[in-house]
DNA sequence: TAAGATTGAACCCTCAATCTTC
DNA sequence: GAAGATTGAGGGTTCAATCTTA
């Protein structure tokens, strides 16, 4: 076990699963600044407003249901909401009544949507090649995605999503 | 390689590295989430004001100058002078001036600054046993860390830190 | 001129309240 | 009453401007 010169937890955690808990803080609070940084400079997006151009861009008809997006970008509905309507305002997005259910919403990616995803995502996909897959081996890579899935799914079972 | 359905740029990664990522952003988008919220249902804490005061708990007299302080918690200065502010106001953190260099600033644990770390470390840490580090097996968390590490020294080569 | 630090404005997110439709 | 969605207020972060001292 740590000797405790602070107050903090360490004491709880020993010595290996400490060391592996601060690089996991340390890969937690530079990796999503580094590439929020890069998305904003170089296309003035926010990673989160970019998932959900790209969620759209994949979706069948380039059509999705506000919640049916939520779910996809792991946020809740009123996050959504508000940043639908900055990215329908700056042309990217529209809204349309859903035909089945008067109370659903569809976000649609308009042309000019579709355009700015792919004049962005190979920048974006040079930045994630360039900080994430060429920094491990292709199999410390696998064993890596494996490792944070097995994490994802497990914070998913604990802690009920988000869904103000 | 993917077929490309959207305009995204998984054609740039393969299948199994698109695979990898797609899991390192969930991990991203949720696990942070996941701690932040529980941090502010039980302490009323953000992580970042959390890491704040156990970094200035683990360090000598329980001082750290504020740019040492920014650095430890990888946040520009304009940031932590702001949640310092806040801190202090809680009566959790008091600035003094250095002696050494009169632009300095120096922060400074108070008693009640303690006890509040020393009240949630526990907490904390268990809440990080339970979502990550009993989430994989040992020597999976060995590597896991490894991993973490070696794309956050990437990260930080790369992309020059936030010092606004 | 550069380094350390602070401040205010703009922007984004969260939370709670609200509205409509099932 | 519950589900889908929106809105406004409050709080945190970022960016640029500013001030002081090395």
């Amino acid at each position: 076990m740590s000797r405790s010169q602070g107050a903090g937890g360490e004491v709880w955690l020993d010595d290996g699963q400490q060391e592996s808990w601060r690089a996991v803080i340390g890969l937690l609070t530079v990796l999503p600044a580094a590439l929020d940084g890069d998305l904003r400079r170089t296309a003035g997006l926010t990673m989160f407003e970019y998932t959900v151009l790209a969620s759209l861009s994949e979706a069948p008809e380039r059509t999705l249901q506000m919640s049916a997006l939520a779910a996809r970008a792991s946020a809740s509905l009123a996050r959504l909401s508000h940043v639908v309507t900055r990215l329908e305002g700056r042309g990217w997005i529209t809204r349309k009544a859903s035909g089945r259910d008067a109370r659903a919403t569809n976000a649609v990616l308009t042309t000019a949507g579709w355009e700015k995803v792919a004049a962005v995502a190979p920048c974006h996909a040079q930045a994630v090649r360039d900080l994430v897959v060429d920094a491990l081996s292709p199999s410390q890579l696998r064993q890596f995605g494996i490792a944070a899935a097995k994490i994802t799914r497990r914070v998913e079972e604990r802690a009920p999503t988000t869904s103000a």
